[in-house]
RNA sequence: GUGGGUAUAGCUCAGUUGGUUAGAGCGCCAGAUUGUGGCUCUGGAGGCCGUCGGUUCGACUCCGACUACCCACCCCA
């Protein structure tokens, strides 16, 4: 038997309605916000994610799923979305319309890496990009986004952490005082963290390791160092924020392990799903059109996992949709009544009603059992009488109780059926 | 990439110091009830006991390796 590859997921019929719920609330919050949909390619060329996530990070280092194709193109499996909505919005001049342009998407992307709770190969995510704003405002109405699914959904105990990282400038100078008070306490450091010293010594403050963590309690932080305009920049979206009724802590120790981020960055962490704990995460990415395209243009978004987002909420005993049943099954007796529902359950379908027969030969016993298995809201059962005289009894399962209808006169089957509802 | 746990029927799980035909519940199929589901009863199908190797007269049981799954580190959504 050939199995599924490691980290992947199928998700079954009696689970699929799940998704179907989420993304239609996710859907109708998007409209709400005026952000419309954006599809894209599932990969791109390997050198989109090195420039666009950086090709320091753990993802374009070690997780990609990079390959070779038949012209020896070097192509990447997405591991996240951002950088393709960007590549899309510079390759089709989308910054020459009217700004800002507002995106969503719902996809799945790809990591190599090893799955555990909330964390698989091939992940699910919803996404938003605000393109073309570089004012607090922004942010805050893309944080509301995300805090609006959250609420419609019904899913509580969410946190909601944000930091500033800085323009270039003041994350420069931050920069350079941590690399000096890390240096200090060198000895202490774990070794990833000495190697970070030189690379990138924004990563050690959010290193695990306990010895490290005690430094970097005092280690210099990046609130100290910013600008007057980043600094402005950050304390208005918090009045946005406040304005608009959401909760949250800063917190200076998120730092976020993609390169595009700039200014504010968020996370929503929720503490029912284990170790995985970001629900949702995103931030302000204002450099990212010019290392990408030739521009400049703000930006900033989030992507959602929706394992993870499916996992709080069936911690939390939430409603997650449910399965539409079948609005009728039309039983039938012999090989001339099977033809008969055949034509009777085309015209219901017409008519709007879901309509299912018997497709195995199966006993009369059989198929009654099977419409109650499917949760049939009616059945009707085809037979030789019926036939000849065109009436049946429609049977509400629910109830036992049988209703004469004419065969004839769909429309009247379907007031009935749809009164039931 | 590094740890820890687990692996028996479609699913959830039993399986006694290692002992010959491997079990239960649920689900599935059929019958009791020649044209009406759910409840009940009866019967049936369905297993290389994760894979390979070792110990033993004998392994689902003990040992080793591998693989997969779960959880955690790391990283991220």
């Amino acid at each position: 038997m050939i199995k599924m590859p490691r980290g992947t997921k199928d998700i079954l019929p009696d689970e699929s309605y799940k998704w179907q719920y989420v993304e239609d609330v996710i859907k109708g919050v998007c409209r709400d916000f005026n952000f419309k949909e954006i599809r894209f390619p599932t990969f791109e060329h390997t050198e989109l994610f090195q420039r666009g996530v950086g090709d320091t990070t753990d993802v374009v280092q070690k997780e990609m799923y990079t390959f070779s194709d038949k012209d020896n193109r070097s192509l990447t499996l997405r591991p996240e979305g951002t950088a393709g909505v960007m590549r899309s919005f510079v390759e089709h001049g989308l910054y020459g319309g009217a700004l800002p342009l507002k995106l969503f998407y719902l996809i799945s992307c790809f990591r190599y890496e090893k799955p555990q709770a909330g964390r698989l190969r091939e992940f699910h995510q919803f996404g938003v990009e605000l393109l073309g704003s570089p004012s607090p405002a922004s942010d805050a109405e893309v944080i509301s986004l995300a805090n609006a699914i959250f609420t419609r959904l019904g899913v509580r105990d969410l946190h909601l952490i944000i930091n500033s990282l800085g323009c270039r400038d003041c994350r420069k100078e931050h920069s350079k005082a941590l690399k000096a008070y890390f240096t200090a306490h060198k000895d202490g450091l774990c070794d990833t963290c000495r190697e970070r010293l030189e690379k990138n010594p924004m990563r050690i403050i959010d290193c695990k390791n306990e010895s490290c963590k005690e430094i970097a309690k005092d280690a210099p932080s990046i609130l100290d160092y910013i600008c007057g305009e980043c600094s402005d920049h950050f304390e208005e979206t918090k009045r946005h924020l406040t304005a608009a009724g959401i909760d949250f802590t800063v917190d200076p120790t998120i730092v976020r392990g993609l390169d595009y981020y700039s200014k504010t960055v968020f996370e929503f962490v929720s503490g029912d799903i284990g170790a995985q704990s970001t629900v949702c995460g995103g931030g302000r990415y204002d450099y990212l059109a010019r290392e990408l395209g030739d521009i400049d243009c703000a930006g900033l978004g989030f992507a959602m996992g929706l394992e993870r987002l499916l996992l709080v909420m069936e911690a939390q005993g939430l409603y997650v949709g449910e399965d539409r049943p079948c609005d009728v099954y039309i039983a039938s007796m012999g090989s001339e009544a099977s033809v008969y529902a055949s034509g009777l359950a085309a015209k219901m379908r017409a008519a709007g009603i879901s309509a299912e027969t018997d497709l195995m030969k199966k006993s009369l016993k059989a198929q009654m059992k099977y419409a109650d298995r499917q949760g049939a809201r009616f059945s009707v059962v085809i037979g030789e009488s019926e036939m000849e005289t065109g009436r049946a009894q429609l049977k509400n399962m629910a109830t036992g109780e049988k209703t004469d209808i004419d065969l004839n006169d769909v429309t009247a089957v379907s007031a009935v059926i749809k009164e039931a509802k």
